[in-house]
DNA sequence: TTTTTTTGCTTAAACGTTTAAGCAAAACTA
DNA sequence: TAGTTTTGCTTAAACGTTTAAGCAAAAAAA
């Protein structure tokens, strides 16, 4: 032994002396006091019958004495459940994901479980990032949107060949054969469509996300029939696709406004998209929704912020996120039973501000 | 044994049966292939020095083979590390709070953290519960912003009886004695009276938040020193405490409205309590910033899509992000090391834009 | 009364990993 | 050459909990 590890040697033993030693209360200090054992107490503490009234009432007693806290990572290595549950969404900083986090968390704390949150930045890298670190995290499900650049589901075929349950919400896919909670695309674009006919609106354009995500495509399909029932112009040139950022939106609506026909109404597949759009019309001039109207997606709270305030879509984001734990719930409760795949689709509500609003 | 015990014990032996275990791969499974040790896997997974790169070399292709993962949680338990660290917020769905927790993830995950996000939805007792939430989860480390509504920091100290770290930033508090980052917001409000002072604004208001909360205390002496300082009015009724919801906003304007001597510029101690103030000026037909000019304070996004855009600070989230997760990893990479404490306060920046700018 | 069942605990193994301690063999050093 | 150090592994204990199995004592049933 050389110097150097005599020394080491020397400050190991310092830091295990009790002086610095900061001792935790475990089940076993318990059992300690009470001349009982550690499996007596761990018994006590979870109420099983088989211990006499007045050992868990002893056991309680002492646990809160010595601020027992129970070691979370040793129930769960031994137990198999983390009572974790991942949550992974493009980000957090829209009203929409933030309130299903919101309400997936009340559900689930009740439950004793708690939720980790994670950000794909809509980027289909980090998502893998983030499936990777909540499969080692060792989470007992996983509640996920997708990005808008997922196309490949090869990391989310992980997680179900994992055993883990899966819950999918709002940017789903159909091929993974996963729970699913959103809300009814199709029905809510013919629901728009028709208002702004009503509002006497002639030629109705559509700034749509990818098709590859189902909602958006659901967007789409429901806004081509829409129009087709109600004889309205269908033209190509009316139907666009982008990622619906703000810049997007401002993108997409220069260009319909460049049209040598433009139309008199844009619906837009999602509220940031359409304030960009809204701010292009508003520095050309052009009056909203006299000349042309607006109705976005989601209602963000900005929607009716801004002026003219935006019509759109309202989707519960509370009765998502409450959907979404109760099947995550479902799923682990009725594990051993074949359970058959549970698709929730919620009806939204088109909120009608003045963008969309003739008179 | 009567047949309930029987059958109890047939299932479960058929669930313990080889055909429906999902035999997770371990490190022992590794050893088996290789006639090694467990513990020499777990070094050889660790580089240890004291392997043999050829046998390092086998355990790796080996894990990869079996799709080996590391259970985290058995890792943690024995290393007393959980590789976890907590961040607590007021909210998720504000521009400034999810820009810090995108950074603080960044830095940590690169050291092999990940964090729990938690919300406290401005509410003590919710705050509470995270808190607990937290430890129970054995994180390493904890990273917050306080509510609006904390006072007691019984939970607080808590945190650090345990002796686990623990960092605030933005709203912070002197008394804890622990690692703090913010902005200079005594500076900050400043920088925004001179900046009206220059534009001609004579008569300037404050709609700030509750004093017991450091960031906003200082942005109110901030605000009442400067004043002083430029000679301008200095009167009670144009100092008004709130939320700074953008209700609190509404209703301060109101109030500022009805003076006698009312206000010719507002400075708002949040955008959304500002975007409030804007409403009310907007239904009002009050010219901003003519009559009447507005200044906010954080830069959300919101700011600069309402017409008049917003002036407002711009506080570098991603700055005080980074600093709260280096300053976290310089904790625990130094535990043994007597530390002082960290306080890092970072330059805001203000952002004029319409509502203050007054040719 | 004897036999059976129930009660109330104990013992010991297990979850998957890390790590201190130990030891033989190989590689240096003098 | 013998002695020392380094290399490359093994053994075994530990982290804090849960839980199957077991067992004596008490209670109930026969």
């Amino acid at each position: 032994m050389n110097i150097g590890q005599l020394i080491l040697f020397l400050l190991k033993r310092l830091s295990n002396s009790t002086i610095l030693k900061k001792k935790k209360t475990t089940i076993k200090d318990i059992a300690d006091v009470l001349k009982i054992s550690p499996a007596a107490v761990s018994k006590a503490l979870h109420d099983d019958s088989r211990i006499s009234t007045k050992t868990k009432e002893a056991v309680k007693r002492v646990a809160l004495q010595l601020n027992y806290q129970p070691n979370h990572l040793a129930s769960a290595l031994r137990s198999g459940k983390s009572k974790l549950v991942g949550v992974i969404v493009p980000r957090t900083n829209s009203n929409f994901f933030s309130s299903v986090i919101q309400n997936i968390e009340e559900v689930l704390n009740k439950e004793g479980y708690n939720i980790i949150i994670t950000q794909s930045n809509e980027s289909y890298e980090k998502e893998c990032r983030n499936i990777d670190t909540l499969l080692f995290t060792q989470v007992d499900g996983i509640i996920a949107s997708m990005a808008n650049e997922t196309v490949s589901l090869e990391f989310y075929e992980k997680i179900k060949s994992k055993g883990i349950p899966l819950i999918l919400f709002d940017r789903g896919e159909n091929d993974l054969n996963v729970d699913y909670i959103g809300i009814d695309d199709y029905e809510s674009s013919f629901v728009i469509i028709e208002h702004l006919k009503l509002q006497g609106f002639k030629r109705i354009a559509h700034i749509g996300g990818y098709r590859h995500t189902r909602i958006f495509n659901n967007r789409i399909r429901g806004y081509i029939d829409a129009i087709k029932k109600h004889n309205l112009p269908f033209e190509d040139e009316l139907l666009l696709e982008s990622k619906l950022t703000i810049a997007d939106g401002r993108d997409k609506m220069m260009q319909l406004l460049k049209l040598k026909n433009p139309p008199d109404a844009v619906y837009i597949a999602s509220d940031y998209a359409a304030l960009g759009a809204l701010q292009v019309l508003e520095e050309k001039r052009i009056k909203v929704p006299e000349e042309i109207a607006l109705v976005g997606f989601g209602n963000e709270p900005f929607t009716d912020m801004v002026s003219p305030s935006i019509s759109t879509i309202n989707q519960f984001s509370a009765d998502i996120g409450m959907h979404a734990a109760y099947t995550f719930l479902k799923r682990v409760k009725e594990e051993n039973l074949k359970q058959t795949l549970n698709k929730t689709i919620l009806q939204a509500e088109l909120i009608i501000r003045d963008s969309s609003k003739k008179n």
